[in-house]
DNA sequence: ACATAAAATTCTACTTTGTAGATAAAACAC
DNA sequence: GTGTTTTATCTACAAAGTAGAATTTTATGT
């Protein structure tokens, strides 16, 4: 009964790409990702993910214009929607209540 | 090549009880979650995760005393290991620091 | 124009997490 | 003992995470 949750990975990505804005498309996407989290991620990784999100209404997506550089395919850029945006808020709000109730002996563990 | 990722629903595992410390065994858990998060959750869910955070070094286990006067097999009660801890500081963390460079704009979306 | 190289997305296959329902075990009351 | 309560475990499947290969599109050199 779910398919309106958001993996781990997935608030990454969606993560990675507001701090992106305007120009989140894949592979900037995943040097980001590397850059902050420091740990190897896959372009395929980040466009499965990519595709999930905008399947559940997470992103929205259009094409870019063809760059000036050296060749290939056209960037397609990744913009988070209302939707999107409300429920990265609400899994944040939800994390920061729990940590203000968590006391420090609770992570003084062996 | 993982196996040392921590899932959204384990983190969640993982902040309940680091809240319900050191009473935090599965039902308690599970009733954590719904309370919070507001989303149904199962028994069985919260126990799959939980031995998987347990084989992973981020949780620990012990049994608890029996005859509370009231039935039942003993409580299984967990606790969040130092790894545990550094591991959650750690995705907290880097979530706080991707939010501070995160334009409003980028989540005006339609 | 044609061949080649570059930049990016898409495809295929597999592992790990997430989820539910059924089953089994342990402690208590009688 | 039998039955009831509280809890954990087992079995099976769906969703998300991951990697590598293949494909598509655009630009440049000749």
């Amino acid at each position: 009964m779910k398919g309106s949750n958001l993996g781990e990975f997935e608030e990454l990505v969606m993560l990675a790409i507001g701090v992106l804005y305007p120009d989140a498309y894949g592979v900037a996407i995943k040097d980001e990702i590397i850059a902050r989290a420091g740990r190897s991620v896959t372009l395929s990784a980040v466009h499965a993910s990519l595709h999930r999100l905008e399947e559940k209404g997470f992103l929205q997506s259009e094409f870019g214009e063809a760059s000036q550089k050296r060749g290939g395919k056209r960037k397609k850029n990744f913009y988070i929607t209302a939707f999107g945006a409300k429920t990265l808020e609400e899994v944040k709000s939800l994390r920061e209540q729990m940590w203000g109730d968590i006391g420090k002996v609770a992570l003084q563990g062996n």
